[in-house]
DNA sequence: TAGATTGTTAATCGATTAACAATC
DNA sequence: TAGATTGTTAATCGATTAACAATC
């Protein structure tokens, strides 16, 4: 069978063509891959679709389908090796290369996300940390990160190449951040605060909203 | 998935009575919950189905569809009124109570969770937060909360009767306070470390994941 | 071999969308 | 009224699941 024809047949899966993925599709894979990305730190060496679905809360033939469409990755009797299962979700996703992030708010959330790995680990790089209060500014907060001054955000991101907005700054100075990130033609931004951003439609703002997870396990828990 | 309910009318709508929600109704009821409950915060009176599509990302048909299984909350030519929706999306998912919550790891990630909104808005209160480390025990970090002795931990969850445990702690260390919880009855944990937690089939874990959000922003930013 | 797990099919359920009458 | 937006239908698409042969 060749990968070079795009195979569409009705399932939303398709070939390693040039098409895009599914909204679907491409949500799950990037939570295989984390699972996958901690289960190769811990020394893992294969993993079956069982355990991968006990992990992401996907059930494991939806695991299974979403990865054979794409090739025969794993080993009956056996499972999937976590290393070349690793590879080949990033090739399938296109995030093999790096990208930078530049973070905003120098605070506890903003130092918590300054020295987590979880960015580093899916190729993610933190290039610049503002903050605006100038008392923090030329503050070193890990080996390779020195707070700057809010005002150079126009420069650092052209110089750094930054695809990434972050923002762990307060809820009210969360819209003038979002106002300047688009200004400078960031087109993805990650929200920490509880603010409703406003954007024009060719901009992604994604909220993170840990208490919506937990109303929801909870829910389920009550009933 | 370990969450199955029984089959009703083909449509996934429900009438108000007793049965469980679908999982994709509850996630989504809990999202216009989070947006409802900012966009009071920020005085508005009315919202439309298309405002809250394009703040959750959730079509706008959707949501009037999951609106209009619990009955008429809407006015046509104005919207939704969002303080009475508020209150109905807590009356269908039930979280109109308190619910405790143990915070665990007094780091930056910790204090900055002690410090937020976010779980406070949603009727969950951090009753109690641990740390292992002698020194900061005792040590206060907000007008209500102070760190505790992780030993205090079986104690704590008895009498403050907690029904999440919250994970702001390395990774390594993460398994074991899951352990622990587990053994204390703790049935919901949030775990905001790498670690791929062990738990029994009737504990719930949700690990947070910003990473994978990004990735999947980025894919169709890519392509 | 015997046990385990993939790859795949087929059936059903739930989500998505366009469209539009009802009505505020 | 005129404009806006809900509530609802119908069609289609994608997700979920059980089941099991293939095969490691």
């Amino acid at each position: 069978m060749s990968f070079r024809e795009p195979v569409r047949d009705g399932t939303g899966v398709q070939g390693g063509g040039g098409e895009r993925l599914s909204l679907g599709v491409a949500a799950r894979l990037s939570r295989y891959l984390q699972v996958l990305t901690q289960a190769k730190k811990m020394g893992r060496e294969t993993i079956s679709s069982q355990e991968l679905a006990d992990y992401t809360h996907v059930n494991s033939t939806q695991i299974r389908r979403d990865l054979s469409g794409f090739g025969k990755f794993g080993k009956r009797g056996v499972g999937y090796n976590v290393d070349s299962l690793v590879s080949q979700i990033r090739k399938i996703l296109r995030t093999t290369g790096k990208h930078n992030i530049a973070l905003f708010g120098a605070g506890n959330l903003g130092q918590a996300i300054a020295g987590s790995d979880i960015f580093a680990d899916h190729g993610f790089r933190v290039v610049a940390l503002f903050d605006k209060d100038p008392s923090k500014v030329g503050q070193r907060v890990n080996e390779s990160l020195t707070v700057r001054a809010y005002d150079d955000l126009e420069k650092v991101i052209r110089e750094e190449d930054v695809v990434v907005g972050v923002l762990a700054v307060p809820t009210a100075a969360a819209q003038e951040v979002a106002d300047d990130l688009v200004e400078a033609g960031v087109k993805i931004i990650f929200n920490y605060s509880e603010a409703l951003l406003q954007v024009p439609p060719e901009v992604t703002v994604h909220t993170s909203s840990p208490a919506v997870d937990l109303l929801y396990a909870l829910y389920f828990y009550l009933t």
